[in-house]
DNA sequence: CCGGATGAGTAAAGCACCTTGACCCACGTC
DNA sequence: GACGTGGGTCAAGGTGCTTTACTCATCCGG
């Protein structure tokens, strides 16, 4: 055995959660699909926090340093963040116009073709979701709406709200 | 100076935003909140995980193992949280009535306390939250209401979608 | 014109939190 | 009685960020 993997829990009594841990459940489960997609499109190597790092770069590139500030993090983070891509061709780092110390991060065209997929992918799963019974969510159905959004297409059961924090 | 801390950067433009990433943000956002009226009523030595934790082991208590599967980690990680949460009062282990080498992790009333905080916070939040004019959401204006779900209390920009993942 | 303030970039170390790996031991089963 | 299974734990590894600490280019007030 693999030891043990982060196996799912729990059960189906969704509609009791707290209005928080449904929401976080929706999120994550949204996004482990988006993720699980773009995968099976070829881009298994980047992390979402790459694809927020490709959106902050649009469109016509930035210093490291504002991008740091985009991203919420520290600009030294920023900077692994722009070795990484780099590495793997998604950005290149160019002298910047305004000269200084600066340098301009731009995306190639690697990262706007992943843009363009991430976006399509994105759509599709919103469409998927309005179209499931609970799209329409009249005022006291919110919650219900965000359980059937939070319930595993293959009537699965939940995967644990994993410390995404 | 403190070199630089993740600060805020992003506008208004919430309503343009993908739905993923609006759901991110309205988690993000609340969680956030949360944790902060939970540190103002002296919780703020507790992660969200240990609320969870916390949840994880009512009514009954359960195995170090049991809690693992159901926080979705390896059983190491959850002997770490118990460990910890055992040191600042808040479990305890006791020998497990089934014997074997198993012990029974149970909480202690200051967990049962806490608990009754947190959820009284969570049905004031969500309180708030359905008071707001977008509380009600018709068919198409979900994403009206996440976006107001997304936005900060204070009219202040919406902080960046942290690497939570 | 110069001297400090400002801000970009980078390097190194630290840290929080989780995993992988490797065990030991109690119990049920045949 | 050997065996397999599952609970618990020690130790090490690793990722992704922060903190600390610097260097260097430009701006600007006197």
């Amino acid at each position: 055995m693999h030891q043990e993997a982060p196996t799912p829990p729990a059960t189906a009594e969704l509609e009791k959660l707290e209005l928080l841990f449904l929401l976080g459940l929706a999120f994550q489960l949204l996004l482990g699909e988006f993720n699980g997609r773009l995968a099976d499109a070829g881009y298994g190597d980047l992390r979402p926090v790459h694809g927020l790092a490709f959106q902050a770069l649009r469109p016509a590139g930035a210093t490291g340093s504002e991008l740091a500030r985009r991203l919420g993090v520290t600009k030294q983070a920023a900077g692994q963040i722009v070795d990484d891509l780099e590495r793997r061709g998604y950005v290149r780092r160019e002298p910047h116009p305004a000269g200084g110390r600066r340098k301009l991060v731009v995306l190639t065209e690697a990262a706007h073709r992943h843009l363009a997929v991430a976006g399509d992918l994105l759509h599709g799963l919103e469409n998927e979701l309005t179209a499931r019974p609970a799209g329409r969510a009249d005022p006291g159905r919110r919650r219900a709406g965000l359980a059937a959004a939070a319930r595993e297409p293959g009537g699965a059961p939940p995967p644990p709200l994993r410390p995404v924090w």
